[in-house]
DNA sequence: AATAACTAAAGTGTCGACAATATAGCCATC
DNA sequence: GATGGCTATATTGTCGACACTTTAGTTATT
């Protein structure tokens, strides 16, 4: 693979990727209260790494904290989800905007490879691109703007939170071809050096995608 | 004024706030390192105390800790500035956005009496528009926008960087005049209920401002 | 019966001490 | 003289205990 995972120092790094799992995943529950005493036998380390860990996660926007009652586990509502997705527009177009203009020649030759591939996946009809391919594919453009901010603030940040509205609300969904070609325009775009329609394809690829995912939302306004 | 002063309740709050000022307003030079036992006898706090501190500043990406070496202040870099200015670009181009679909009525009108008020200071001459007008101005409209994540990563994370390159790098300079003007435009779009024009123009009144402080950087390349 | 004040329990905020790690300085070796 | 390893020191990471706040339950009063 490409991304340089982040390698876990100290406890509380294990703890909090550990805490940030559990609550992505679901097996912590959207709303639940994190008892400090709790966690902390459960994971079997001190209040103060447990403290640290949710610092870290309300950093993530991951949980929020009221001082002397505790911490919760956000919850998830369709408003939120059509607030997430707006500023991810507006943040991964800037970086489309940003990749176009500072993205090396070969990194971009990488970028085009790995379409390729999954062009072959989708051809072949082994499409469970969604997960991997499509986060892979996004993160190397949001990395390719080379601007600090914009990668914090995306990768440590927002994508957790997007990720966990995917896997808690159940959206592996097609718009796989179609989203696979809009891919492949925006990589043109960057390939080309055009920074002003790398931003436009990449917002509106974000703008379909928010749209798809509310649809499916109203539609099936159970589970 | 307007806007609700966040309120410290714990001694942590208090602490992180002091500390945030000191870096901001330079007290605690930018590069500096920040000595956990050095810092709890200055603010007679515990370390637990300035541990939590320092990770609510890490959360502002005001200072960079390296695990069992410690904690940093940021450094300024013109690059640094120029990547921040590119993420507001992004952000406040899409709060302005949405500020023209979701602010109410009554505020478009407290907005526009905000400006007028800055008009007479100006046309009086007293321009000390910047540090607090400014700022006010764009407040209002990211907080117009109505969403949270906007207003946490904008408000709660980078402001405070845009300020501390403000007052280190010593820019309270003119354009004064000139970015009235392009707040009034920005105003009537948003009065307008014209979206796309009022992005536009919050986009284009960012990039000239940070035209314009890259322009003195590379001018005045000293201090 | 409803409300208010009080009390007890649980949980968070804060602290000081100990353990683990990194840094600087010294010494030995080549 | 430069390089490599060792020691001592300082700093961060972690822990358990105590203090304070909140909350729920209970009692007393109207």
């Amino acid at each position: 693979m490409s991304l340089a995972i982040e390698q876990p120092v100290t406890n509380a790094d294990r703890t909090f990727f550990q805490l940030r799992k559990d609550i992505v995943e679901g097996d912590i529950p959207a709303g639940a209260k994190l008892s400090e005493t709790e966690l902390s036998t459960k994971y079997a380390v001190s209040r103060a790494v447990i403290r640290e860990a949710i610092n870290r996660l309300m950093s993530c926007h991951l949980v929020e904290r009221r001082a002397n009652v505790g911490a919760r586990v956000v919850s998830l509502t369709p408003e939120g989800l059509v607030e997430l997705y707006q500023v991810r527009e507006s943040l991964e177009g800037m970086a489309a905007r940003l990749a176009a203009k500072n993205m090396s020649d070969s990194e971009i030759s990488d970028l085009q490879g790995l379409l390729n591939r999954h062009f072959d996946k989708v051809k072949t009809g082994e499409s469970y691109y969604q997960e991997a391919g499509d986060v892979d594919f996004h993160y190397r453009i949001i990395l390719g703007s080379k601007n600090q901010h914009l990668i914090a603030v995306l990768v440590d940040g927002l994508y957790h939170l997007v990720r966990m509205y995917r896997v808690q609300l159940g959206m592996a969904g097609p718009r796989v071809t179609t989203a696979f070609d809009e891919h492949k325009h925006i990589v043109q775009a960057i390939a080309n050096r055009d920074e002003e329609l790398a931003e436009i394809l990449m917002r509106r690829h974000i703008l379909y995608s928010k749209n798809n995912i509310e649809n499916k939302l109203t539609s099936h306004p159970n589970k």
